[in-house]
DNA sequence: CCTACCGATCGGTAGG
DNA sequence: CCTACCGATCGGTAGG
């Protein structure tokens, strides 16, 4: 960082979501986004027009990543166990590939206006729903035992997803494949699949 | 609220719960939470010495009622699942009962100094350390099946559970004995117990 | 709990 | 991308 050649407005966007992710929105001032880039504050609103667009655009980067990873995940051709295990899989790539990104879209839409903060409430929304469908054509097709309401369930998982953010590191304990293996060994049972 | 009598200390620490839980502490003006109480911002210094010690305040019995939880649910003279379920059950209570202290307690620690925000996170690592113990427990006399790692695992059951906060309502589609119920039917398969 | 402030910092602008 | 600002708001204080 601080590198000598000019500032793009990606990486505008890249510090934002690190200082966004790391102190919060409100916590960050447009002088702390410019010391970041070894420029002062008001050099940023050449690059945009104001402290909200930079949050727009990490979370809605945000977003596109997990409806990436949902599209990829549902072109599996196989069970609804092998397309919420692809699902999963995604979901984690995400988040641990793009942490700020991922941090500022969980933790800071609050700090959206109404108008972009439904948006993105509906993008999660659309995303949850890919899971819910994946669990209910389980339990369609008895490949689940349906012990848990497929909208619940899909609610429990994301939460399992969406809380790596706030614990898993690399190079700790658990490398990423391992990983995925305790959330399917968790999962897997929980959402009524045979053992 | 802003009734016609005196404020007391409570009054403050319980509207500063409501407002840090709403809006962020960050976003939170002592003058805000002063027009909630019905007088001026300057006015709320004759009760508390600054804004930081709001939010230790807040947060601190955010981290006590779970800490009391835990307590109780360990009482229980039973299997691991039976403490298991209790401690999930009483998780669920305090969630729903002191929403505002717990969105706090979950989302706002970064908003502390570095003293009172480790405080916070070893109160949460001591509660973590409950489900570890109980999950490990279940592991070793043969109640679960140990395909999850304990830690792993209890760090998956306090992710649905503090995860509630963020999407359950109250007087929507499910009452609480079905939330609980939803939680247990996922939770109790997830950690390996026999079905 | 109010009046009357203070210095610091905020997001943002005009003009180069 | 910088210089030189602006009005608004912030946490907080002195004195009653």
């Amino acid at each position: 960082m601080t590198s000598e050649t000019r500032n793009s407005y990606g990486d505008v966007i890249e510090a934002a979501s690190r200082l966004f992710a790391r102190n919060g929105y409100e916590a960050t001032s447009m002088r702390d986004l410019g010391r970041e880039l070894g420029l002062l504050g008001s050099s940023l609103y050449s690059h945009v027009a104001g402290k909200q667009d930079l949050l727009v655009a990490v979370v809605e980067r945000g977003g596109e990543l997990f409806q990436q990873s949902a599209e990829n995940a549902l072109q599996i051709d196989g069970s609804a166990g092998d397309q919420l295990r692809g699902l999963v899989e995604g979901h984690i790539t995400v988040v641990l590939d793009h942490r700020d990104e991922v941090r500022t879209f969980l933790n800071e839409a609050r700090s959206l206006d109404d108008q972009h903060r439904k948006r993105v409430l509906a993008s999660r929304d659309m995303y949850e729903q890919a899971f819910r469908d994946v669990i209910a054509r389980g339990v369609a097709n008895g490949e689940f035992a349906g012990t848990v309401d497929p909208k619940t369930g899909a609610i429990f998982v994301l939460s399992i997803l969406n809380a790596l953010e706030r614990w898993f590191r690399d190079g700790g304990g658990m490398d990423r494949t391992q990983l995925a293996d305790q959330v399917w060994n968790f999962v897997y049972p929980a959402i009524g699949a045979p053992r």
